[in-house]
DNA sequence: AAACTTAATCGTAATATTGCAATATACAAA
DNA sequence: TTTGTATATTGCAATATTACGATTAAGTTT
């Protein structure tokens, strides 16, 4: 056991919980948003600012690449990483439209 | 290691990380699609929609209520779980805030 | 009380995640 | 070409998650 049962569920389902679980990091947060925070999508001094080491950066980076969160453009030797925002408009709508359902019932029973 | 390091990052983050981690599951959506769909917050038939065992299924709605996404009250010798509004308003602002700072950029770079 | 229903918990196996040292890769600069 | 810089990959140990059968706990019904 320990695999997810992903076939049983919709893609949109697993779609969101591809994007929910690429966010349900402390690190993976708050490299988002570092990425929000600089002006520019400075590249690979996000290293510097987590309390990690190099590689464990690498590694949640690469998580949230393949999430689609974000993206990352190769500038010379260096490389620059930024936020996907069909992604994060994804969650958002999701969000949303649970904000918006709960407003028309008005508190079912609990 | 395998543990988390919280303690270094914001409070605000591992907040906002321990929401998207409950939510990091195909399982779990399905649970919150089903407690928006149901008028009134039916109990214990989400194990009945879930194509999951009822262990699993109890263990699933654990984590979205320590996470503080839903609540469940008692009914007789029945469970009425149902969303938590609060929870899923933090998750809608920080993706809203997020759409708002991408929209003030208009794509820094990538 | 005995039988049934509902849901949580325990125990356990399979798998995934987190973190890092060591190493590899790729480009830049000297 | 050697040296340095930036990032990825590998390998591994510690821990967490997922799933479920078996059991337990608590309420309901008969």
């Amino acid at each position: 056991m320990g695999a997810t049962k992903t076939d049983h569920f919709t893609d949109r389902q697993n779609q969101l919980a591809l994007l929910a679980k690429a966010l349900g990091h402390p690190a993976r947060i708050a490299i988002i948003d570092y990425l929000l925070k600089v002006d520019a999508c400075i590249c690979g001094d996000i290293v510097n600012e987590l309390p990690l080491a190099q590689p464990t950066v690498s590694q949640h980076l690469k998580e949230l690449k393949n999430a689609g969160l974000i993206q990352g453009n190769i500038e010379g030797n260096a490389i620059c990483y930024c936020i996907n925002e069909n992604a994060l408009n994804d969650l958002q709508q999701f969000f949303t439209s649970i904000a918006t359902s709960l407003e028309k019932k008005k508190s079912g029973c609990c």
